[in-house]
DNA sequence: TTAATACATCAAAAAAAATTGATTAAAGGG
DNA sequence: CCCTTTAATCAATTTTTTTTGATGTATTAA
């Protein structure tokens, strides 16, 4: 019976941890305005972004592997060009749909 | 035209610092216990929490306070003792209905 | 093959957040 | 009035996160 409770716990503690990590990457003004960059414009790499957002190249790289890392957005390498777009599935099931429209067209 | 832009800007930017600070709020396992606590107890003090989550009680004073600030809890004092409960309104504006679900009964 | 680009990563420094233990304040009971 | 309980706050320390500038790697163009 312990074990079923602590069992329990567990899980509950390691939902718990997944969300934190999705909240702390959404917990940053410049990943907000990155996510909304990246809705607006679908598809960008880090030097558009760069000249959007007048940040660095390797500020940029940072935040962007902090989103992905927490699924927030997904990557994909072509040449020497990094694409990001958003992970709308996840950012749908994590938000609701009121906030959720700040992150779509 | 500049100006309007400009002030177009500046609410969006109001907007994701409001978000940031919620998120923030949220982004911390231990502030992810006490709102689900909170939300399975209805009503807490704060001896109520230090008790159940293990914690001191500044400790506790420390992140209930941020979670006040984030407007995600609502606290009332009564004497000595303070109260405290879920903001369900915020709570549900803010997160997927999916999600919401952790801090419902 | 040399030069230019796009981007990731690294180490050091700076900034922000969390922890800790102590103090303070306010309320209630004797 | 004194003592206890409840909880907020404070200052010092520790931990975590972010910034910065430099370096490394891979790809493309000349």
């Amino acid at each position: 019976m312990k074990k079923e409770i602590q069992a329990t716990d567990v899980s509950l503690d390691q939902t718990f941890s997944m969300y934190k990590n999705k909240f702390k990457a959404l917990a940053d003004e410049r990943r907000l305005h990155i996510l909304h960059e990246i809705t607006e414009a679908g598809e960008v790499c880090v030097c558009d972004l760069s000249e959007k957002l007048h940040l660095p190249q390797s500020k940029l790289s940072y935040h962007l592997k902090i989103l992905v890392d927490a699924n927030l957005i997904h990557k994909e390498t072509q040449g020497t060009w990094s694409y990001y777009r958003l992970n709308h599935d996840e950012m749908n099931h994590l938000l609701s749909e009121e906030l959720c429209c700040l992150f779509r067209k």
